[in-house]
DNA sequence: GGTTTTATTTATCATCTGATAAAATGACCC
DNA sequence: GGGTCATTTTATCAGATGATAAATAAAACC
């Protein structure tokens, strides 16, 4: 046993600044996840073993810090490959889709993502709207494209507000998976790739289906 | 103009207790779905334009008017005559779905409902977990049930989790919308009973097409 | 119309909560 | 090992916030 502080489980008492405020952002996302934007510096502080004025060194203010926490949850999250998957058309749409909806969920469907995701939505911030914005462009434009070629349906207008909702009902409904499992603490299927697979088949077969019926 | 306190706009300054209960609870329903359950009872109070120790002669303290707005909201929200619906063989099944789906969605897919129901879910509320295990046994069984006779699979077996996690991906779909309505503050299609018919109409052709084949 | 009842307001408390300033203490450097 | 700098704590503030008690005033009663 070494002069140096004891090492018994405690954390060491001082870290340089930049591992520090690290340290707060990971433990604020996890802290504001759990108790919404309104929980109080203090608890948060006291979980990570800290006073409160402390916070205050490394973020000029609440807002500061949940800014910080914003930017680590949704930052990071849109994969440009994504799209280069979406509409690689030397695979089946269905299998497309099921792996991305695999990886969507693995970068997002995360307690921390979903839940800081729906206080900042209840919140009205703009970054908000920016993500969905994002989503809508990036990604679900797309499989609505992709979906009209698997359905024969090519054609050069721009896609309308009825298809995107159209898609949005799959979408949706798998990101509920997600609010249902972090959000309502519901038992769900443990097996998620089994009902994106099933669901993504559902739609494909369903869409093709009504398409052509007329 | 009578001596009587001129009536300028201003409802009249007192109510019977009973009256200014209810107002209390219409304005708290509004006032917390759009500020959340850390909104202030001074500013509740403002709203309803009375002083706020006056909501203390109402409610003992903030927890019993949350309580109320509960109520307010949860209740009388399932109707039995759903299930009838749902389960009447008489009628194409795609009819019973999106006939049920529209008086669903008019009875819960409001800005008040959805908001103030999914800041109870994020607080953990055990009310939501009460809602949500009534919505699995009353409406998606049922509707797990009808579906399996829809495809030629009858059978004695009870609903299992994958069966409900697949009928979750319609009922979250469309709970979505709600969701991008009213708390994305999202563009929607303006026809919802259309986007219900598609939804119902794809759901209910692909269950079938991925059924048979195999 | 005067008395009683009851709704409402005014004044106020205690505690919570975000934020600041100054003191203290550990780490690092030579 | 003593000085310097950066990190952390202690002490504290000001405003917000839920809640209470007493005073006021409108309605109801006879």
């Amino acid at each position: 046993m070494t002069a140096k502080k004891s090492n018994k489980g405690e954390p060491q008492k001082r870290l340089r600044a930049e591992n520090r405020e690290q340290q707060i952002i990971d433990e604020a996302v996890s802290f504001f996840a759990e108790k919404g934007f309104s929980g109080q510096t203090r608890e948060l502080a006291s979980r990570l073993g800290i006073t409160q004025p402390l916070l205050y060194r490394y973020f000029p203010t609440k807002r500061h810090l949940i800014e910080s926490v914003f930017e680590e949850v949704y930052m990071h999250r849109v994969n440009p490959d994504w799209v280069t998957l979406i509409t690689d058309r030397t695979r089946p749409l269905q299998d497309r889709l099921s792996e991305f909806y695999r990886a969507y969920s693995e970068a997002t469907y995360r307690y921390e993502w979903i839940r800081v995701y729906m206080f900042s939505a209840l919140m009205g911030e703009a970054l908000n709207r920016r993500y969905i914005d994002l989503v809508e462009r990036e990604i679900l434009t797309p499989i609505c494209l992709e979906l009209r070629h698997h359905c024969g349906q090519e054609s050069n207008k721009p896609v309308d507000q009825e298809e995107l909702d159209q898609i949005w009902i799959l979408h949706g409904g798998l990101f509920y998976y997600a609010i249902r499992k972090h959000i309502y603490g519901s038992t769900v299927s443990d097996n998620f790739p089994a009902v994106v697979a099933r669901a993504v088949a559902s739609t494909l077969e369903g869409t093709l289906a009504i398409t052509s019926e007329h």
